[in-house]
DNA sequence: TATGAATGAGTGTTCATTCAT
DNA sequence: TATGAATGAACACTCATTCAT
């Protein structure tokens, strides 16, 4: 008796919400973002379409939440935080923060629709949400144990740049197939890698004259 | 009366798809591929709904045909040849290419709509048509330069991963202000720059054991 | 303890149903009757959808719950009573009970909304509720006072015109800004008295005629 | 041959909302504006709700296009003009003005639902339209005629307030079975001219006196 | 060939009402 | 009794596509 009326963990609105979630990422990564209606989503998670916005005013609602999920999940998963990948050695630190990201596209249904394969039209910014920023923390920690005396713009525009880097790759590597798959990791660690060297090595004379002509 | 009979350079047909294509580019420019509908294109290129499904079976078609448009003129334009930029050292190839690019996506109505902010869904490969090929195709040149006994999947797969390299930072490119734009192209060229180099150094012992294991 | 036990001069039930016919009134002239959802009602009144139906079965009976009010407040209020105003001459009558009618439709929240704004569909008399039979009771004793002989057939119908006439004119009224209201109420008084005089002034032969011709 | 392509006197286009308009009225006359959807305006017009959409861009631009319509029959129809009513006896310009509106109301489906029973809200000035307007300039004839020497806002006042006592009114004309209807035009009628006579009548000193309290 | 009206399934969303807690 | 989550049939409106003219 007494059982039923202990308060589970979850009170029920955040279960429904979990429910909820849960069944947007599974049709977000069936359809894409853009095919996906409310309604699939309702009835993916057994829940009427009223339910639904109960918890959520709008489709956009649910997909910034299940960005925020993820982001959430980045925090208490396997991923290292800023400090530790600080830390270590530029190759090793790649490893520590790609491995888990390629994982939770993989893993993670409706991660790689919302995270890579959405169109980011005008609002990058806007829509670029804890799960972007939480990601641009950790590379800018990398980018600057690599390179302590690169002003902070800078290291912000390298991390923003990688990270995209990682956007752009995302697609390759969650539509490959299991055998070609780590190769495409690989080469995403390598471009990474590549790129924040190429970034923070001390320039010789030659190389420095380029970056201005660029920036000129 | 004879006058208007004779035949233009363009023939009709020629010319309404003409219409037709760049309609849907300012279209796909102005809201995005997904909220673009037919009746906005065919309004835009002052042209009936009807006339629209003369000369393309669905919408997704004008999308492949403005993309085939787009690759085609890449190859009319300034863009480079492959065989060009294989005899070319690293540093001035990348710059050579990706400042068509740039400046293609930011001239070009609906370029950055359909070439970088498009879900590329299920269908990567698919969609990836002439215009990700032409790029690929180049990218490839530039590798094999470089790396000239890299074997030649591991060169395509190289290419294709620049490519995603691109599209993945153009949505920052298109959407920066005119003044910090530069910056991010010269980091864009900068990340290629490192991948490539990264990936045709000639490997110390250390860094082969590295790939080897990335690559188990 | 006792304290909180005991009971108030208004049981709980009441309190509640006072709540919700006073929220209902505020969202009623908020937005309108049509407009109107039972939950804003129920958060208007603090108080949860499910309590709501405990006390009326349906939106309808709450709209209806709420105009029996309005009519208990006009008893109870400075509504003279039919004797009153049948004691009363013409213009007096009038101003006694246009005035209290006007004012309650401007203070009280809904009144109008109710009142005069409300579709008067299929069931005119379904909805002419006390409130409506009120007013009409009143005018009829006027009507009686000033025309005497009139047959109660005829008096009666007088009185629902003349009841008509205010629910016209109170959108106009209720909407008019203070400072031009006042002269609509005067012409409302003016229209009442105007078609009460007119329908009770002892017929020179020719309008005698001329009724009957209408009448015919 | 050449038959079928004479351009019928009504272009395609026009039949349609013609159709649409009518089936509206139709429906609002059977369920209300408030309950009436724009698909069972479709369904009733032997139309797809997007081909309703395709004239009118929502529920409430099909009420005013018809609300137009009405205005437009009551000038093409036994509608006297202003000019004509101005040059009658009151009582004889009340007949000529009420008889046509009440027959319009009662044969006309959904005039009576747009006219008298949709809710006036906060918009009355907005959605009085031509239909209102076409009468409200037509009483201010009559009462023009009746007052010479009333001032044009007191004319204006007046006849609005006239108009608003036929709203009123006609509910209760328009669901009065056939045998007591023609009572109730009859106190329409009386109720209009002893409004107009009471207001234009040359004011005794004491009523004058009245009105200024009133209008005080 | 060009037009643009027509289609109709489907979209996101609402809301009166119910019911498990 | 009170709560507020749950329901689900509607709703207004959209849009890719078709087709009569």
């Amino acid at each position: 008796m007494s059982a039923t009326h202990v308060p589970r963990r979850q009170p029920r609105g955040e279960r429904r919400i979990d429910q909820i979630l849960a069944a947007a990422g599974v049709v977000f990564a069936r359809v894409g973002y853009a095919r996906t209606t409310t309604n699939a989503i309702a009835a993916e998670a057994g829940v009427s379409p009223g339910s639904l916005y109960q918890f959520f005013p709008n489709k956009e609602a649910i997909a910034e939440a299940l960005e925020t999920r993820y982001a959430q999940q980045m925090r208490t998963a396997r991923f290292p935080e800023a400090e530790v990948l600080a830390s270590l050695p530029l190759e090793v630190a790649v490893d520590r923060l790609v491995d888990p990201v390629v994982e939770h596209a993989i893993v993670t249904p409706g991660f790689h629709a919302l995270f890579a394969a959405r169109p980011q039209s005008d609002h990058v910014a806007a829509s670029a949400h804890e799960l972007h920023h939480g990601l641009v923390a950790r590379v800018e920690a990398i980018v600057g144990a690599a390179g302590p005396d690169m002003p902070p713009a800078e290291r912000q525009r390298v991390a923003a740049v990688a990270v995209q880097m990682c956007r752009g790759l995302l697609p390759l590597i969650a539509f490959a197939d299991e055998v070609s798959r780590p190769a495409l990791v690989a080469e995403l660690k390598a471009a990474l890698i590549g790129y924040v060297a190429q970034r923070t090595r001390r320039p010789t004379p030659a190389s420095r004259r380029d970056l201005a002509i660029h920036l000129r």
